[in-house]
RNA sequence: GGCGGAAUAGCUCAGUUGGCUAGAGCAUGCGGUUCAUACCCGCAGUGUCGGCGGUUCAAAUCCGUUUUCCGCUACCA
């Protein structure tokens, strides 16, 4: 049987569309997904929206809709959109789904049953006009932070989640598994501000508003958020349902992706609960950092965040995909500038791997029609690609382990880069005039062709589109050469290439005249204002 | 306030447990080449590794201190 390998994104908030903060997670995800799966793993990978809340019940009523009515609109949207993203879940779930409303209706009785549910009041800050409660931190000088008023205090009767019985094994599990909680700085945060002061128990339940999962025994309250949010990624397998096989095979996760501001719930509630409930933890918990945006305000609330569709329909997915993996190391924060977009375009897929590509087929082309002879002499040069190309797989390999996509990707291309030169080395053009040497050019032209059909097997967890077309040109169709596998040993490709020439795959951008049409869409805010800002701060994860 | 990060070439960043003339990519300059998407290849740089003090034969790397920036600080997701 195979080995299984579970990957989750979070479930987002369809309050609104979602930006380039979203994909990025999601596209890491569908990634490391891809990888497993070309590694021979069985990989479920999951994704999907958490739709219950006052926010969404708040906006829909605005909108004249039902809740779900205006969460089906923007589900579908996310849907298109990762099906443009190339993004290949498996399941996608909706906290609205039926078998995930029964499976947290039971999770919260059995929970309740075991003593770590129980009743309590609620006692919060209350500002009746904009119907919303608040903590004591959360207010402004004593006054509501949203409107200023004043607001009262109020008292809820709620279930509360007993979260400090869990505090002792948490601290132990998080400090015996070095690898629970990556990278290791996050740990620390939660040590330090969580886990050492001591944990408080977690309101659980709501009377204030109705879009939520009711609960079962109770029915004036709804089920509050992370009991419902976070149950996702085990009730998407069938846990607490008729069919719970999927749950068997798949728990515990290999790895939840997360923003880092949702670290906290992934490595403190979510472990806690199912401690409660007596099932495995996950293994990993991964809070990558935020993308930065520098030169533009981007915040939901201003409504000019960077739209991924846009810069997809633009510049293409697997230009996207290998920008938001290659340029940013992923447990950290990183810079988005539409020039670093553009000059990465350029310089990586344009001049490197789109130009060796079309170099290549250029010559096999110009120099044998198209088909190279069976005869073929090595040179002195060979053994050096042959041995990168090696060195390469390995390298992939040891960084995929440790999620560190931007490493991975720069390893790919230091070969390309040596292919490149391999060009200059050997110097084609020079063998092309002289009859005798034609054996001697077939076999660099063999040696390329071969180098790019490991090279598009190693991009293909990233960028799954141009792969395809390095195969269309270079006629490779052979199931068989396309596997991991086959890349281990240098010359999989038949030594009789024949190549299909096609359209450019990355073709140069001015940059300059994009980034000012660019412009002309985004108007840029003062420079006083460039302060950077998380585009996907502390939203609808 | 508490806790945790970051500060390295013009720009974006690498630099495991202290040991190299401190590196890469991009941008810049010069040279080469012409198969290719004015691409590719080579060479050249510049750096008080935030400041100060200390440990050591040796510190970007460890300790102390200081400056600036950032994150977390629980029931909004």
């Amino acid at each position: 049987m195979k080995k299984t390998f579970y990957v989750t994104t979070p479930i987002y908030y369809p309050s609104d569309k979602l930006h380039i903060g979203h994909s990025y997670s999601t596209v890491a995800a569908d990634t490391i997904a891809r990888y497993k799966r070309l590694r021979g793993f069985d990989v479920k990978f999951l994704t999907g929206t958490d739709e219950h809340g006052q926010k969404i019940e708040r906006i829909a009523k605005e909108k004249g809709v039902t809740p779900k009515q205006y969460v089906d609109t923007i589900v579908d949207w996310i849907k298109d959109l990762w099906k443009l993203m190339d993004i290949e879940y498996d399941i996608f779930i909706r906290t609205t789904d039926d078998i995930h409303v029964k499976a947290v209706q039971k999770i919260f009785k059995k929970l309740y049953d075991s003593g770590d549910i129980y009743k309590s009041e609620y006692e919060g800050k209350y500002c009746t006009p904009c119907e919303t409660f608040f903590t004591e931190r959360q207010l402004v000088e004593g006054k509501c932070p949203d409107c200023g008023r004043d607001v009262e205090t109020v008292k809820e009767e709620s279930y509360f989640f007993k979260l400090s019985r869990y505090q002792d094994r948490l601290i132990k599990h998080i400090e015996e598994n070095e690898h629970f909680i990556q990278p290791s700085t996050r740990k620390n945060e939660m040590i330090n501000n969580f886990l050492k002061p001591g944990l408080e128990d977690l309101c659980v339940s709501r009377t204030s508003f109705k879009w939520g999962i009711p609960v079962e025994f109770d029915p004036g309250h709804v089920v509050y958020v992370w009991i419902d949010a976070l149950s996702n990624y085990i009730t998407a397998l069938g846990y607490a349902s008729a069919d719970d096989a999927d749950y068997k095979k798949y728990w515990p996760a290999d790895v939840h992706i997360v923003g880092k501001e949702i670290v906290r719930f992934h490595t403190i509630i979510w472990p806690a609960m199912l401690m409660a409930l007596n099932e495995p933890l996950p293994k990993q918990i991964f809070g990558h950092g935020w993308l930065i945006i520098d030169g533009g305000k981007m915040s939901k609330s201003k409504g000019n965040v960077v739209d991924p569709q846009i810069l997809v329909e633009k510049y293409g997915v697997d230009s996207i995909r290998y920008f938001l993996l290659r340029e940013f190391a992923f447990g950290q924060d990183g810079n988005f500038t539409n020039e670093l977009l553009l000059k990465r375009i350029n310089s990586d897929l344009a001049n490197d791997l789109g130009n060796l590509l079309s170099r290549t087929v250029g010559m096999i082309d110009k120099y044998f029609g198209g088909a190279l002879p069976a005869e073929q002499t090595a040179n002195g040069f060979d053994q050096d690609i042959i041995e990168m190309a090696k060195t390469v797989v390995q390298q992939v390999e040891s960084h995929m382990e440790k999620m560190l996509f931007s490493d991975a990707l720069a390893a790919i291309w230091s070969f390309i880069s040596r292919c490149n030169k391999y060009v200059d080395e050997t110097t084609p053009w020079v063998l092309a005039k002289d009859e005798e040497r034609k054996a001697e050019l077939a076999n660099i032209m063999y040696v390329l062709a071969e180098s790019l059909r490991i090279i598009s097997v190693l991009i293909c967890p990233f960028m799954p589109n141009t792969p395809k077309a390095i195969e269309t040109q270079l006629n490779i169709k052979d199931s068989a050469i396309k596997t991991w596998d086959s890349i281990q040993t240098f010359g999989g490709l038949g030594r009789q290439v024949t190549i299909a020439k096609g359209a450019v795959v990355f073709p140069r951008i001015d940059i300059a005249k994009e980034l000012e049409a660019i412009e002309k869409d985004i108007p840029t805010p003062e420079k006083s204002e460039v302060k950077e800002t998380p585009i996907n701060k502390k939203e609808d994860e």
